[in-house]
DNA sequence: CGAATGTTTGAAGGTGATCAAATGGGGTGG
DNA sequence: CCACCCCATTTGATCACCTTCAAACATTCG
Protein backbone atom coordinates (compact mmCIF):
# COMPACT_ATOMS: atom_id res chain seq x y z
CA UNK A 1 0.00 0.00 0.00
CA UNK A 2 2.78 2.25 0.53
CA UNK A 3 3.04 2.80 -3.32
CA UNK A 4 -0.16 4.06 -5.02
CA UNK A 5 -1.67 1.15 -7.12
CA UNK A 6 -3.01 2.23 -10.87
CA UNK A 7 -6.86 1.32 -10.26
CA UNK A 8 -8.74 4.14 -9.35
CA UNK A 9 -9.99 4.98 -5.79
CA UNK A 10 -13.19 5.21 -5.00
CA UNK A 11 -13.37 7.96 -2.22
CA UNK A 12 -9.78 9.25 -1.93
CA UNK A 13 -7.93 11.21 -4.52
CA UNK A 14 -4.95 9.26 -5.86
CA UNK A 15 -2.84 12.49 -7.16
CA UNK A 16 -3.02 13.44 -3.56
CA UNK A 17 -1.34 10.40 -2.67
CA UNK A 18 1.82 10.71 -5.53
CA UNK A 19 1.99 14.16 -4.10
CA UNK A 20 5.08 15.17 -2.39
CA UNK A 21 6.25 17.31 0.91
CA UNK A 22 6.84 20.48 -1.63
CA UNK A 23 3.14 20.02 -2.90
CA UNK A 24 1.98 19.24 0.93
CA UNK A 25 0.36 22.36 2.11
CA UNK A 26 0.73 20.65 5.61
CA UNK A 27 4.29 21.31 5.13
CA UNK A 28 4.97 24.63 6.91
CA UNK A 29 3.86 22.71 10.00
CA UNK A 30 5.28 19.51 9.60
CA UNK A 31 8.32 17.71 9.54
CA UNK A 32 9.85 19.31 6.40
CA UNK A 33 9.20 22.63 7.85
CA UNK A 34 12.26 25.23 7.17
CA UNK A 35 13.73 22.32 4.59
CA UNK A 36 15.07 23.82 1.22
CA UNK A 37 13.61 22.61 -1.56
CA UNK A 38 16.37 20.00 -2.20
CA UNK A 39 16.39 18.85 1.00
CA UNK A 40 12.75 18.69 1.27
CA UNK A 41 13.36 16.20 -1.99
CA UNK A 42 15.59 14.30 -0.46
CA UNK A 43 12.97 13.88 2.78
CA UNK A 44 10.48 12.95 0.54
CA UNK A 45 12.48 9.81 -1.02
CA UNK A 46 11.94 8.39 2.11
CA UNK A 47 8.53 8.63 2.35
CA UNK A 48 6.04 6.70 1.56
CA UNK A 49 2.23 7.63 1.54
CA UNK A 50 -0.76 5.39 3.07
CA UNK A 51 -4.37 5.20 3.09
CA UNK A 52 -6.47 4.55 7.12
CA UNK A 53 -10.14 3.93 6.74
CA UNK A 54 -12.10 5.16 9.97
CA UNK A 55 -11.66 3.04 12.86
CA UNK A 56 -9.06 1.23 11.04
CA UNK A 57 -5.62 1.00 13.52
CA UNK A 58 -2.40 2.55 12.55
CA UNK A 59 -0.64 0.47 14.88
CA UNK A 60 -1.25 -1.36 18.06
CA UNK A 61 0.52 -1.29 21.41
CA UNK A 62 3.32 -3.92 21.02
CA UNK A 63 3.65 -3.65 17.68
CA UNK A 64 7.55 -3.34 16.66
CA UNK A 65 8.45 0.38 15.58
CA UNK A 66 9.71 0.60 12.47
CA UNK A 67 8.18 4.16 11.17
CA UNK A 68 6.75 7.69 12.45
CA UNK A 69 3.79 8.63 10.71
CA UNK A 70 2.24 12.24 9.48
CA UNK A 71 -1.05 12.83 9.34
CA UNK A 72 -1.59 14.37 6.30
CA UNK A 73 -5.72 14.29 6.03
CA UNK A 74 -8.03 13.43 8.64
CA UNK A 75 -7.62 12.66 12.21
CA UNK A 76 -6.55 10.39 14.87
CA UNK A 77 -6.70 9.29 18.40
CA UNK A 78 -3.71 7.63 20.44
CA UNK A 79 -4.60 5.78 23.32
CA UNK A 80 -2.64 3.73 26.48
CA UNK A 81 -4.53 0.66 27.87
CA UNK A 82 -3.84 0.08 30.89
CA UNK A 83 -3.33 -3.54 32.46
CA UNK A 84 -7.13 -3.75 33.82
CA UNK A 85 -8.29 -2.67 29.94
CA UNK A 86 -9.01 0.71 30.93
CA UNK A 87 -8.11 2.92 28.25
CA UNK A 88 -7.09 6.69 28.50
CA UNK A 89 -6.82 9.04 25.26
CA UNK A 90 -3.21 10.72 25.16
CA UNK A 91 -4.20 12.66 22.19
CA UNK A 92 -6.15 13.63 19.15
CA UNK A 93 -3.75 14.26 16.13
CA UNK A 94 -5.07 16.87 12.84
CA UNK A 95 -2.87 17.15 9.99
CA UNK A 96 0.76 17.78 10.07
CA UNK A 97 1.35 16.41 13.10
CA UNK A 98 3.70 13.27 13.71
CA UNK A 99 2.49 9.88 15.38
CA UNK A 100 4.78 7.06 17.03
CA UNK A 101 7.15 9.19 19.18
CA UNK A 102 6.85 7.31 21.93
CA UNK A 103 8.13 4.57 20.58
CA UNK A 104 11.35 4.99 19.88
CA UNK A 105 12.72 4.30 23.16
CA UNK A 106 11.51 0.54 23.67
CA UNK A 107 11.22 0.03 19.72
CA UNK A 108 7.77 -0.75 20.41
CA UNK A 109 4.62 1.30 20.14
CA UNK A 110 3.12 2.24 23.57
CA UNK A 111 0.04 3.16 22.35
CA UNK A 112 -2.98 2.36 19.82
CA UNK A 113 -3.40 5.13 17.14
CA UNK A 114 -6.65 4.68 15.55
CA UNK A 115 -8.16 7.11 12.84
CA UNK A 116 -11.09 9.21 13.48
CA UNK A 117 -12.27 9.47 9.72
CA UNK A 118 -11.20 8.16 6.72
CA UNK A 119 -7.31 9.54 6.41
CA UNK A 120 -3.69 9.55 4.62
CA UNK A 121 -0.85 9.44 6.72
CA UNK A 122 2.89 9.94 5.13
CA UNK A 123 4.95 6.95 6.92
CA UNK A 124 8.66 7.74 7.43
CA UNK A 125 11.13 4.81 8.11
CA UNK A 126 12.92 6.11 11.28
CA UNK A 127 15.74 4.64 10.33
CA UNK A 128 16.15 6.03 6.59
CA UNK A 129 14.96 9.47 8.70
CA UNK A 130 18.23 9.10 10.76
CA UNK A 131 20.70 8.52 7.87
CA UNK A 132 19.16 11.92 6.70
CA UNK A 133 19.86 13.71 10.38
CA UNK A 134 23.50 13.57 9.93
CA UNK A 135 23.30 15.57 6.49
CA UNK A 136 20.48 17.84 7.00
CA UNK A 137 21.52 19.16 10.40
CA UNK A 138 18.18 22.04 10.12
CA UNK A 139 16.17 18.55 9.96
CA UNK A 140 17.67 17.51 13.13
CA UNK A 141 17.13 20.71 14.83
CA UNK A 142 13.53 20.39 13.62
CA UNK A 143 12.65 16.89 14.68
CA UNK A 144 13.63 17.70 18.20
CA UNK A 145 11.41 20.72 18.12
CA UNK A 146 8.77 18.67 17.32
CA UNK A 147 9.77 15.81 19.97
CA UNK A 148 9.98 18.81 22.43
CA UNK A 149 6.48 20.58 21.36
CA UNK A 150 4.81 16.89 22.20
CA UNK A 151 6.53 16.83 25.43
CA UNK A 152 5.07 20.65 26.19
CA UNK A 153 1.98 19.16 25.00
CA UNK A 154 1.29 15.99 27.48
CA UNK A 155 2.11 18.52 30.15
CA UNK A 156 -1.04 20.56 29.41
CA UNK A 157 -2.82 17.50 29.52
CA UNK A 158 -1.53 17.02 32.41
CA UNK A 159 -2.30 20.13 33.53
CA UNK A 160 -5.63 19.89 32.78
CA UNK A 161 -6.51 16.38 33.90
CA UNK A 162 -4.65 17.90 37.41
CA UNK A 163 -6.38 21.12 38.32
CA UNK A 164 -9.49 21.84 36.40
CA UNK A 165 -12.80 21.58 36.98
CA UNK A 166 -15.10 19.91 34.53
CA UNK A 167 -16.12 22.94 32.97
CA UNK A 168 -12.75 24.63 32.48
CA UNK A 169 -11.28 21.25 31.07
CA UNK A 170 -13.74 21.09 28.17
CA UNK A 171 -13.40 25.07 27.23
CA UNK A 172 -9.67 24.76 26.89
CA UNK A 173 -10.54 21.61 25.04
CA UNK A 174 -12.50 24.00 22.50
CA UNK A 175 -10.45 26.44 22.56
CA UNK A 176 -7.60 24.22 21.96
CA UNK A 177 -9.56 22.66 18.88
CA UNK A 178 -9.94 25.76 18.03
CA UNK A 179 -6.49 27.01 17.77
CA UNK A 180 -5.45 24.15 15.71
CA UNK A 181 -7.75 24.70 13.06
CA UNK A 182 -7.25 27.78 13.06
CA UNK A 183 -3.34 27.15 12.10
CA UNK A 184 -4.76 24.95 9.36
CA UNK A 185 -6.67 27.54 7.98
CA UNK A 186 -9.84 26.28 8.96
CA UNK A 187 -12.23 28.80 10.01
CA UNK A 188 -11.77 29.13 14.31
CA UNK A 189 -15.65 28.98 15.20
CA UNK A 190 -17.32 26.44 12.61
CA UNK A 191 -16.07 23.11 12.76
CA UNK A 192 -16.68 19.43 12.97
CA UNK A 193 -15.74 17.70 16.03
CA UNK A 194 -14.10 14.01 14.45
CA UNK A 195 -14.52 12.32 17.59
CA UNK A 196 -17.29 10.81 19.70
CA UNK A 197 -18.49 12.53 22.84
CA UNK A 198 -17.12 9.40 24.62
CA UNK A 199 -13.95 9.97 23.08
CA UNK A 200 -14.11 13.84 24.11
CA UNK A 201 -14.87 12.35 28.05
CA UNK A 202 -12.30 9.47 27.89
CA UNK A 203 -9.71 12.65 26.57
CA UNK A 204 -11.05 14.72 29.26
CA UNK A 205 -11.37 12.78 32.28
CA UNK A 206 -14.96 12.65 32.81
CA UNK A 207 -18.09 10.50 31.82
CA UNK A 208 -19.83 10.86 28.44
CA UNK A 209 -22.60 11.83 30.15
CA UNK A 210 -20.59 15.05 31.56
CA UNK A 211 -19.50 16.33 28.41
CA UNK A 212 -23.02 16.47 27.03
CA UNK A 213 -24.15 18.77 30.02
CA UNK A 214 -21.04 21.24 29.46
CA UNK A 215 -22.31 20.78 26.05
CA UNK A 216 -25.80 22.34 27.31
CA UNK A 217 -24.76 24.64 29.83
CA UNK A 218 -22.07 26.08 27.30
CA UNK A 219 -25.74 26.37 25.00
CA UNK A 220 -27.69 27.87 27.36
CA UNK A 221 -24.76 30.40 28.16
CA UNK A 222 -24.46 31.88 24.48
CA UNK A 223 -20.94 30.66 24.25
CA UNK A 224 -21.76 28.09 21.24
CA UNK A 225 -24.37 26.06 19.14
CA UNK A 226 -24.34 22.55 18.66
CA UNK A 227 -25.63 20.15 16.21
CA UNK A 228 -24.73 16.65 16.67
CA UNK A 229 -20.93 16.98 16.00
CA UNK A 230 -21.09 20.17 14.07
CA UNK A 231 -19.80 23.42 16.16
CA UNK A 232 -19.87 26.73 16.14
CA UNK A 233 -18.03 28.65 19.16
CA UNK A 234 -20.26 31.98 18.92
CA UNK A 235 -18.06 33.68 21.51
CA UNK A 236 -14.77 32.18 21.62
CA UNK A 237 -13.64 34.75 23.96
CA UNK A 238 -15.87 34.25 26.67
CA UNK A 239 -14.75 30.17 26.14
CA UNK A 240 -11.03 31.05 26.62
CA UNK A 241 -12.12 33.17 30.26
CA UNK A 242 -13.86 29.92 31.24
CA UNK A 243 -10.80 27.87 29.51
CA UNK A 244 -8.25 29.67 32.21
CA UNK A 245 -10.26 29.07 35.13
CA UNK A 246 -12.22 32.70 36.25
CA UNK A 247 -14.86 31.94 38.42
CA UNK A 248 -18.23 32.97 36.83
CA UNK A 249 -20.83 33.62 39.09
CA UNK A 250 -24.53 32.09 38.16
CA UNK B 1 29.65 28.30 39.06
CA UNK B 2 30.38 26.03 36.56
CA UNK B 3 34.24 25.79 37.32
CA UNK B 4 34.74 24.68 41.20
CA UNK B 5 36.14 26.72 42.98
CA UNK B 6 39.45 26.34 44.91
CA UNK B 7 38.26 27.37 48.65
CA UNK B 8 36.70 24.20 50.80
CA UNK B 9 33.08 23.84 50.39
CA UNK B 10 30.97 23.40 53.63
CA UNK B 11 28.19 20.85 52.60
CA UNK B 12 29.42 19.34 49.46
CA UNK B 13 32.32 17.31 48.24
CA UNK B 14 34.07 18.92 46.05
CA UNK B 15 35.96 15.82 44.64
CA UNK B 16 32.22 14.97 43.65
CA UNK B 17 32.20 18.50 41.23
CA UNK B 18 35.06 17.42 39.44
CA UNK B 19 34.12 13.76 38.61
CA UNK B 20 33.35 13.03 34.85
CA UNK B 21 30.94 10.65 33.22
CA UNK B 22 32.85 8.07 33.24
CA UNK B 23 33.18 7.77 37.04
CA UNK B 24 29.79 8.89 37.40
CA UNK B 25 27.15 6.18 39.07
CA UNK B 26 24.38 6.93 36.97
CA UNK B 27 26.09 7.15 33.84
CA UNK B 28 24.72 3.99 32.68
CA UNK B 29 21.42 5.42 33.47
CA UNK B 30 21.85 8.75 32.07
CA UNK B 31 22.75 10.62 28.70
CA UNK B 32 26.36 8.67 28.29
CA UNK B 33 24.48 5.51 28.45
CA UNK B 34 26.69 3.50 25.94
CA UNK B 35 28.89 5.16 24.92
CA UNK B 36 32.79 4.57 24.04
CA UNK B 37 35.35 5.69 26.96
CA UNK B 38 36.38 8.41 24.20
CA UNK B 39 33.04 9.43 23.11
CA UNK B 40 32.65 9.44 26.65
CA UNK B 41 35.21 11.74 27.63
CA UNK B 42 34.07 14.44 24.63
CA UNK B 43 30.46 14.57 26.09
CA UNK B 44 32.33 15.43 29.43
CA UNK B 45 33.92 18.14 28.20
CA UNK B 46 31.52 20.51 27.14
CA UNK B 47 29.68 19.77 30.67
CA UNK B 48 29.62 21.27 33.82
CA UNK B 49 28.49 20.72 37.12
CA UNK B 50 26.50 22.93 39.24
CA UNK B 51 25.24 22.83 42.76
CA UNK B 52 21.80 23.78 43.69
CA UNK B 53 20.97 24.11 46.72
CA UNK B 54 17.20 23.10 48.68
CA UNK B 55 14.34 24.88 47.28
CA UNK B 56 16.79 26.42 44.77
CA UNK B 57 15.37 27.20 41.38
CA UNK B 58 17.11 25.37 38.76
CA UNK B 59 15.32 27.66 35.86
CA UNK B 60 12.03 29.01 35.43
CA UNK B 61 9.22 29.59 32.97
CA UNK B 62 10.22 31.82 30.31
CA UNK B 63 14.09 31.82 31.01
CA UNK B 64 15.54 31.55 27.99
CA UNK B 65 17.02 27.65 26.85
CA UNK B 66 20.72 26.95 26.63
CA UNK B 67 21.20 23.84 28.26
CA UNK B 68 19.63 20.05 29.51
CA UNK B 69 20.29 19.70 33.04
CA UNK B 70 20.96 15.75 34.15
CA UNK B 71 20.52 15.12 37.83
CA UNK B 72 23.74 13.90 39.12
CA UNK B 73 22.60 14.44 43.19
CA UNK B 74 19.09 14.84 44.69
CA UNK B 75 15.52 15.21 43.07
CA UNK B 76 14.14 17.95 41.77
CA UNK B 77 10.20 18.36 40.96
CA UNK B 78 8.81 20.35 37.75
CA UNK B 79 5.58 22.27 37.62
CA UNK B 80 3.85 24.42 35.40
CA UNK B 81 1.41 27.15 36.25
CA UNK B 82 -1.58 27.98 34.12
CA UNK B 83 -2.53 31.23 33.69
CA UNK B 84 -4.93 31.78 36.85
CA UNK B 85 -1.68 31.12 39.33
CA UNK B 86 -2.80 27.38 39.98
CA UNK B 87 0.52 25.07 39.80
CA UNK B 88 0.50 21.46 38.45
CA UNK B 89 3.88 19.40 39.20
CA UNK B 90 4.37 17.33 36.00
CA UNK B 91 7.15 15.67 37.40
CA UNK B 92 9.89 14.34 39.59
CA UNK B 93 13.64 13.85 38.58
CA UNK B 94 15.79 11.82 40.06
CA UNK B 95 19.81 11.23 39.40
CA UNK B 96 20.53 10.15 36.07
CA UNK B 97 17.48 11.62 34.52
CA UNK B 98 17.56 14.85 32.35
CA UNK B 99 15.67 18.24 32.83
CA UNK B 100 14.47 20.59 29.82
CA UNK B 101 13.61 18.56 27.13
CA UNK B 102 10.27 21.15 27.01
CA UNK B 103 12.42 24.23 26.43
CA UNK B 104 14.24 23.00 23.09
CA UNK B 105 10.72 23.56 20.96
CA UNK B 106 10.53 27.65 21.83
CA UNK B 107 14.13 27.97 22.96
CA UNK B 108 12.25 29.37 26.14
CA UNK B 109 11.57 27.16 29.53
CA UNK B 110 7.83 25.61 29.81
CA UNK B 111 8.27 24.79 33.77
CA UNK B 112 9.99 25.14 36.84
CA UNK B 113 12.58 23.40 37.78
CA UNK B 114 13.02 23.33 41.68
CA UNK B 115 15.32 21.05 44.20
CA UNK B 116 14.06 19.03 46.63
CA UNK B 117 16.82 18.81 48.40
CA UNK B 118 20.48 19.52 48.02
CA UNK B 119 21.84 18.82 44.58
CA UNK B 120 23.81 18.84 41.97
CA UNK B 121 23.05 18.85 38.14
CA UNK B 122 25.26 18.65 35.34
CA UNK B 123 24.95 21.43 32.96
CA UNK B 124 24.95 20.17 29.31
CA UNK B 125 25.08 23.61 26.86
CA UNK B 126 22.64 22.10 24.07
CA UNK B 127 24.20 23.88 21.24
CA UNK B 128 27.57 22.18 22.22
CA UNK B 129 25.90 18.81 22.49
CA UNK B 130 24.13 19.26 18.76
CA UNK B 131 27.46 19.56 17.62
CA UNK B 132 28.70 15.89 19.47
CA UNK B 133 25.48 14.71 17.59
CA UNK B 134 27.34 14.61 14.23
CA UNK B 135 30.09 12.96 15.41
CA UNK B 136 28.84 10.33 18.10
CA UNK B 137 25.66 8.69 16.24
CA UNK B 138 25.11 6.35 19.49
CA UNK B 139 25.22 10.03 21.31
CA UNK B 140 22.07 11.21 19.12
CA UNK B 141 19.67 7.94 18.78
CA UNK B 142 20.52 7.77 22.79
CA UNK B 143 19.28 11.17 23.38
CA UNK B 144 16.06 10.55 20.85
CA UNK B 145 15.74 7.67 23.29
CA UNK B 146 15.76 9.82 26.06
CA UNK B 147 13.08 12.54 24.47
CA UNK B 148 10.44 9.58 23.57
CA UNK B 149 10.99 7.97 27.20
CA UNK B 150 9.70 11.16 28.23
CA UNK B 151 6.63 11.30 26.42
CA UNK B 152 5.87 7.71 27.62
CA UNK B 153 6.52 8.99 30.79
CA UNK B 154 4.25 11.57 30.48
CA UNK B 155 1.60 9.41 29.26
CA UNK B 156 1.16 6.87 31.98
CA UNK B 157 0.90 10.43 34.37
CA UNK B 158 -2.26 11.13 31.83
CA UNK B 159 -3.36 7.73 32.45
CA UNK B 160 -2.95 7.83 35.92
CA UNK B 161 -5.05 10.89 35.85
CA UNK B 162 -7.06 10.57 33.67
CA UNK B 163 -8.91 7.09 35.03
CA UNK B 164 -7.57 6.56 37.97
CA UNK B 165 -9.04 6.62 41.98
CA UNK B 166 -7.22 8.13 44.77
CA UNK B 167 -5.80 5.23 46.29
CA UNK B 168 -4.80 3.47 43.11
CA UNK B 169 -3.14 7.10 41.62
CA UNK B 170 -1.03 6.70 45.12
CA UNK B 171 -0.24 3.37 45.30
CA UNK B 172 0.87 3.71 41.48
CA UNK B 173 3.05 6.44 42.61
CA UNK B 174 4.86 4.84 45.33
CA UNK B 175 5.15 1.64 43.19
CA UNK B 176 7.15 3.88 40.75
CA UNK B 177 9.26 5.43 42.87
CA UNK B 178 10.14 1.94 44.49
CA UNK B 179 11.11 0.68 40.95
CA UNK B 180 13.50 3.79 40.10
CA UNK B 181 15.00 3.36 43.41
CA UNK B 182 15.62 -0.22 42.57
CA UNK B 183 16.96 1.06 39.11
CA UNK B 184 19.39 3.24 41.31
CA UNK B 185 20.64 0.72 43.68
CA UNK B 186 18.49 1.37 46.82
CA UNK B 187 16.00 -0.46 48.35
CA UNK B 188 12.57 -0.73 46.38
CA UNK B 189 11.43 -1.22 49.95
CA UNK B 190 12.70 1.67 51.98
CA UNK B 191 12.91 4.97 51.43
CA UNK B 192 12.38 8.55 51.90
CA UNK B 193 9.56 11.08 50.47
CA UNK B 194 11.87 13.82 49.45
CA UNK B 195 8.51 15.59 48.55
CA UNK B 196 5.67 17.30 50.89
CA UNK B 197 2.30 15.40 51.23
CA UNK B 198 1.62 18.95 49.35
CA UNK B 199 3.90 18.11 46.41
CA UNK B 200 2.82 14.27 46.19
CA UNK B 201 -0.84 15.41 45.79
CA UNK B 202 -0.55 18.55 43.65
CA UNK B 203 1.21 15.86 40.81
CA UNK B 204 -1.60 13.29 41.73
CA UNK B 205 -4.33 15.69 41.11
CA UNK B 206 -5.41 15.46 44.93
CA UNK B 207 -5.15 17.25 48.13
CA UNK B 208 -2.60 17.06 50.62
CA UNK B 209 -5.81 15.71 53.29
CA UNK B 210 -6.23 12.90 50.52
CA UNK B 211 -2.98 11.82 50.32
CA UNK B 212 -2.72 11.46 54.02
CA UNK B 213 -5.98 9.27 54.15
CA UNK B 214 -4.26 7.23 51.80
CA UNK B 215 -1.14 6.84 53.40
CA UNK B 216 -3.06 5.72 56.55
CA UNK B 217 -5.65 3.06 54.92
CA UNK B 218 -2.60 1.70 53.01
CA UNK B 219 -0.78 1.34 56.96
CA UNK B 220 -3.88 0.42 58.02
CA UNK B 221 -4.21 -2.45 55.44
CA UNK B 222 -0.95 -3.54 56.32
CA UNK B 223 1.09 -2.51 53.28
CA UNK B 224 2.92 -0.04 54.09
CA UNK B 225 4.84 1.65 57.63
CA UNK B 226 5.23 5.31 57.49
CA UNK B 227 6.96 7.55 59.62
CA UNK B 228 6.85 10.78 58.87
CA UNK B 229 9.02 11.01 55.49
CA UNK B 230 10.21 7.52 55.88
CA UNK B 231 8.21 4.90 53.65
CA UNK B 232 8.29 1.30 54.25
CA UNK B 233 6.56 -0.67 51.54
CA UNK B 234 6.02 -3.75 53.12
CA UNK B 235 3.96 -5.31 50.78
CA UNK B 236 4.77 -4.20 47.50
CA UNK B 237 3.14 -7.33 45.62
CA UNK B 238 -0.20 -5.92 47.17
CA UNK B 239 0.59 -2.17 46.41
CA UNK B 240 1.00 -3.31 42.88
CA UNK B 241 -2.07 -4.94 42.73
CA UNK B 242 -3.65 -1.67 44.35
CA UNK B 243 -1.84 -0.04 41.24
CA UNK B 244 -3.24 -2.07 38.53
CA UNK B 245 -6.63 -1.08 40.00
CA UNK B 246 -8.34 -4.45 41.19
CA UNK B 247 -11.12 -3.49 43.01
CA UNK B 248 -10.53 -4.50 46.99
CA UNK B 249 -14.02 -5.58 48.92
CA UNK B 250 -13.42 -4.20 52.07
C1' DC C 1 -38.75 0.37 8.90
C1' DG C 2 -36.15 -1.61 12.59
C1' DA C 3 -31.90 -2.28 14.96
C1' DA C 4 -27.82 -0.48 16.68
C1' DT C 5 -25.32 3.14 18.19
C1' DG C 6 -24.74 7.62 20.03
C1' DT C 7 -26.65 11.45 22.75
C1' DT C 8 -29.41 13.93 26.07
C1' DT C 9 -31.61 14.50 30.39
C1' DG C 10 -33.01 13.31 35.13
C1' DA C 11 -32.36 11.44 39.88
C1' DA C 12 -29.54 9.49 43.35
C1' DG C 13 -25.18 8.34 45.23
C1' DG C 14 -20.12 8.35 46.18
C1' DT C 15 -15.55 10.06 46.02
C1' DG C 16 -12.74 13.41 47.10
C1' DA C 17 -12.75 18.55 48.26
C1' DT C 18 -13.36 21.94 51.60
C1' DC C 19 -13.45 23.68 56.10
C1' DA C 20 -11.93 23.30 60.72
C1' DA C 21 -9.23 21.86 64.50
C1' DA C 22 -5.89 18.96 66.75
C1' DT C 23 -1.39 16.86 66.67
C1' DG C 24 3.45 16.40 65.92
C1' DG C 25 8.37 17.59 64.40
C1' DG C 26 12.09 20.46 63.53
C1' DG C 27 14.43 24.54 64.10
C1' DT C 28 15.73 28.62 66.77
C1' DG C 29 17.00 31.11 70.62
C1' DG C 30 17.52 31.35 75.30
C1' DC D 1 18.70 21.04 77.21
C1' DC D 2 14.32 23.08 77.06
C1' DA D 3 10.60 26.24 75.59
C1' DC D 4 8.63 28.08 71.98
C1' DC D 5 7.02 28.82 67.38
C1' DC D 6 6.21 27.58 62.81
C1' DC D 7 4.95 24.54 59.59
C1' DA D 8 3.65 20.02 57.96
C1' DT D 9 0.60 16.50 58.77
C1' DT D 10 -3.38 14.06 60.55
C1' DT D 11 -8.13 13.50 61.53
C1' DG D 12 -13.04 14.63 61.56
C1' DA D 13 -17.41 16.61 59.62
C1' DT D 14 -19.78 18.47 55.91
C1' DC D 15 -20.36 19.60 51.16
C1' DA D 16 -20.08 19.74 46.04
C1' DC D 17 -18.93 17.98 41.87
C1' DC D 18 -19.08 14.51 39.04
C1' DT D 19 -20.31 9.64 38.49
C1' DT D 20 -23.52 6.11 38.19
C1' DC D 21 -27.78 4.29 36.95
C1' DA D 22 -31.81 4.74 34.26
C1' DA D 23 -34.68 6.02 30.58
C1' DA D 24 -35.98 8.76 26.70
C1' DC D 25 -34.57 10.52 22.40
C1' DA D 26 -31.94 11.11 18.01
C1' DT D 27 -29.21 9.52 14.26
C1' DT D 28 -27.22 6.33 11.16
C1' DC D 29 -27.25 2.38 8.48
C1' DG D 30 -28.68 -2.07 7.02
Amino acid sequence: MNQPSLCTAPLLDISALRSSCSSCSMHQLCLPMGLEEADMQRLDRIIGRRRVRRDDTLYRIGDKFSSLYAVRVGQFKTYQANPDGAQQITGFQMSGELLGMDAISTDTHQCDAVALEDSEVCEIPFSRLEELFSDIPTLLRHFHRIMSKEITREQSVILLLGNMRAEQRFAAFLVNLSARYAARGYSPTNFQLRMTREDIGNYLGLTIESISRMLSKLKKDGMLKVSNRDIELVDLAALKIVATGAEVCN
